[in-house]
DNA sequence: CCGTTTATCTCGTAG
DNA sequence: CTACGAGGTAAACGG
């Protein structure tokens, strides 16, 4: 499982740590101690003489925490060079892409660990209670939004953005829902208004063009606007009745568990 | 620097090992190797067994990391209880917390690395080129959006949400300023007409106001809605001319230095 | 490549 | 506590 690991290494050693195992890319690499860091590409960015962990994952993807906190300090989804070298007598690690072109910069003033661990099998990972588990539980069921209410199209391209559900009543009248799987903001309100107004534009102004907004629950401002543009609000929780006492998950059936 | 390691623990040392440094906080704790997450609360998850890295920092953050990608598996920012236990011969991690109620359980069947770290100092951090930033300059300095506007206000609360800055043009007319550090979308246009509205209401109908989306670049549809509501679109980059040339970052005067 | 949306978003901030 | 918006957001998905 590991694979190797230096206590407070020289420059030299930390460098060629570095290099073989970027080479290979088949550790999660990791050094813990004082360094700086610099970042510059879209923002630039400094990080003075501390204490750091540094990350460098099997994909090339770097991440340098600080003591707390739980994003990194500096980062980078992807690399398209990693390399490390030794100047002025300390190691160096540095970490470029391009688009956006950026690089990041350690200069590692006292490494104090460096590790090279094997983290190959990854299990399978399973997220219930995203919206588009919500939008599947909901297409499937489109009478617990609305009796009477069918499903036309999920995920239906209008010009710039695409609605959750479109759908009709049971008047025939055309209905946007705009799911979200937390509470509903204004910003919610905003893009439900646009695609109601898109869908109204294409139908012409005799058809009647219904906006609803499915969720949780939703904000006090949310709630002014969207009565005030005439859209609606359906009460939807994303995940069923929170088993919310201890785990293991009792299995308990639901329209979201398939 | 390494506060303590154990190789291979057994589920017994293991729990003690987290109990331990779980309590004092004082170190930032890892653990690797084979285990099974779950976690229940604003959604649900399951990971099957695989090789992982725990890590857990001072402030109780939590962070489980899979071989490969930036983000963490699962995660939890703030914790109000982290407690190891051993069941079945086998150790469990559990953090918890509360508002939202919230459950990450881990059970290490295989641990291979179990490290406590002393990552005390951090040094100072600073970045550049964030919106805050932009705010700065260009309340110092107006005329970069146009020639004779004046700055009444900088983060102006208006009902739900704040005018990044509200002005006074030339002929008196009151001008709402959105800024943007990246390319502005449809989001930010309806922002902006947000804001323009409020203040529109605010002031009565005699008064003109105009609204300005400032940034890098505009997204096609954005300029298009930004036009037919009657806003307008200035050039402004969040960071000088960057220096994409190479670090360490060459010294160079610009409104965006201090 | 652009453009939009989701996210267990996180984080700060203001009321 | 609520609500809102920024973020070097990242990551997914469609055109």
């Amino acid at each position: 499982m590991i694979r190797e690991q230096l206590t407070a290494p020289s420059p030299q050693d930390l460098a060629a740590f570095l290099n073989r195992h970027t080479r290979t890319r088949d550790c999660l690499i990791q050094v813990a101690g004082l360094a700086e860091v610099t970042y510059l590409g879209r923002a630039a960015s400094t990080a003075d003489l501390g204490a750091y962990l540094v990350l460098i994952k099997q994909d090339g993807s770097l991440q340098i925490h600080h003591p707390t906190g739980i994003k990194p300090m500096n980062w980078q989804p992807k690399t398209d060079r990693i390399t490390a070298e030794v100047a002025e007598d300390v190691c160096m690690l540095l970490a470029s892409r391009r688009s956006p072109e950026e690089l990041v910069q350690v200069v590692f003033l006292e490494p104090q660990v460096a590790l090279a661990l094997e983290l190959a099998q990854a299990g399978g990972f399973v997220l219930k209670g995203s919206e588009a588990q919500m939008q599947q539980a909901l297409a499937d069921h489109p009478e617990l939004i609305e009796p009477g209410l069918r499903v036309l199209n999920r995920e239906l391209m209008v010009e710039s953005g695409g609605i959750d559900l479109y759908a009709q009543d049971a008047q025939g009248r055309y209905v946007v829902v705009e799911l979200k799987r937390g509470r509903a903001t204004q910003h919610a309100v905003s893009q439900l208004a646009r695609y109601v107004r898109s869908v109204q534009q294409t139908l012409g102004n005799q058809a009647t063009v219904r906006g609803i907004l499915a969720g949780p629950s939703i904000t006090a401002p949310a709630r002014l606007e969207l009565e005030n543009r005439g859209l609606e609000f359906r009460e939807i929780s994303a995940l069923p009745e929170q088993a919310a006492s201890a785990l293991p998950v009792t299995a308990q059936p639901s329209l979201f568990d398939p």
